[in-house]
DNA sequence: TTCTTACTGTAACTTTTGTTACTTAAAGGA
DNA sequence: TCCTTTAAGTAACAAAAGTTACAGTAAGAA
């Protein structure tokens, strides 16, 4: 496990940091679909992601989904970092989006460390402003465009999270995690083949041209 | 200033700190309508809200605006604080929505205070973690919603923040900060008062019972 | 006072998105 | 093989939101 933390947190960590972590965290390998995190349930650790994705999921009362950012090697949940300090419930759901390997620190370790390394705390601080900046396109993605440009912009992040020219995920699926209903997916993408960006296939999207 | 700080801050930093913040902030009245920060601009400083309430707006690239949320007595700007590390400009723009007392810090104050006071190393957390789910809200409200519902929650929020049953504002500027048309606004708000909810003036709207 | 400007109401229409219903077809198991 | 399940295509319709156009009217300026 050090040497993975080594390269991948090496230059953002000191040495003894990196010892701590090693000491305290423990290494995880999830497989793609693995929910991490349900809504409403308590937080045990903070993950580390080493390499994989995770999507970060937003439920409305009725159960209806939205996706709202991915988390990529080198991220971490500021989320869970939000709720550790004030022990409040988590208010995302957080699924294995690739196989992903990461190192799970518990949450007690946050408020020492913070204290204690400089290093940490930039990680943290650094960490909440790369999420506030994903909300904020989040945000921008649902105010100000169309569900067209936002079925691109989704082909576009998934197929760039996933190091994939095809999307591996039914129309269902896709709807689901952009707030809208299967017909209207379909329609959209549809209308995408017929642009030549990309071409329909059964449980899966060949993508062509995005631009 | 002093005395302003105790009143507000004095249960959550130590004297110590609020002695320092007195000494390098600088104490702020600004009337209802003052652009404090705009979009693009740097950041000076930080601001620390003493009566009042700050709205912050994010726009698209037409200039189209979008109400994120309201800043209010206690609260800080994580954007700012979140902008003062990494040097970038800022995202978003904000405007006073009532007459407003506040306190601004210079941001270099900020990192060494992180190190040297665990009182401001919460206060910032907490910031952190409050606009994070202020952001949730948002996306919420604009992808669950129809716009006849986030139209009931902003007039309920502005009625809030402004302490007054009437809504001082323009169906024009309503819309803005929804980011939807005139015409869909009066249309709704008609709707609103017909159900006995609002009572329509010229230049205000009167709160009947938003429930 | 009259004139001009800004705000609101409303009709008619378009576009976008969502819904229901039904069809076709692929995939995989029995 | 046939059968069942699931995915996808499409039509027809409904609802929500946006647009254009114009009328009426309050408020303030000249």
């Amino acid at each position: 496990m050090i040497q993975e933390l080594k390269q991948n947190y090496g230059q953002l960590f000191e040495d003894d940091l990196l010892n701590e972590i090693a000491q305290v965290g423990t290494y995880k390998e999830v497989p793609a679909g693995f929910k991490l995190m349900e809504i409403g349930s308590y937080i045990k650790g903070m993950p580390l992601l080493i390499s994989g994705a995770i999507k970060i999921l937003r439920d409305d009362k009725e159960g209806d989904e939205l996706l709202l950012y991915y988390l990529e090697k080198g991220d971490t949940c500021s989320m869970t970092m939000s709720c550790c300090l004030g022990q409040t419930k988590s208010e995302i759901r957080a699924i294995a989006e690739t196989d992903t390997k990461l190192i799970m620190v518990p949450v007690q370790k946050m408020e020492l460390w913070t204290s204690k390394y400089k290093s940490w705390r930039n990680f943290v601080f650094e960490s909440y402003h790369t999420r506030l900046n994903e909300m904020l396109h989040t945000i921008d993605t649902i105010a100000f465009n169309n569900m067209d440009q936002r079925l691109l912009d989704y082909l576009r992040e998934k197929s760039r999270v996933n190091k994939d020219n095809s999307i591996r995920n039914t129309h269902q699926e896709i709807a689901g995690e952009l707030h809208s209903s299967r017909v209207v997916i379909s329609r959209l993408l549809k209308k995408l083949e017929k642009l030549g960006k990309i071409e329909l296939h059964r449980n899966y999207i060949e993508i062509i041209d995005l631009d």
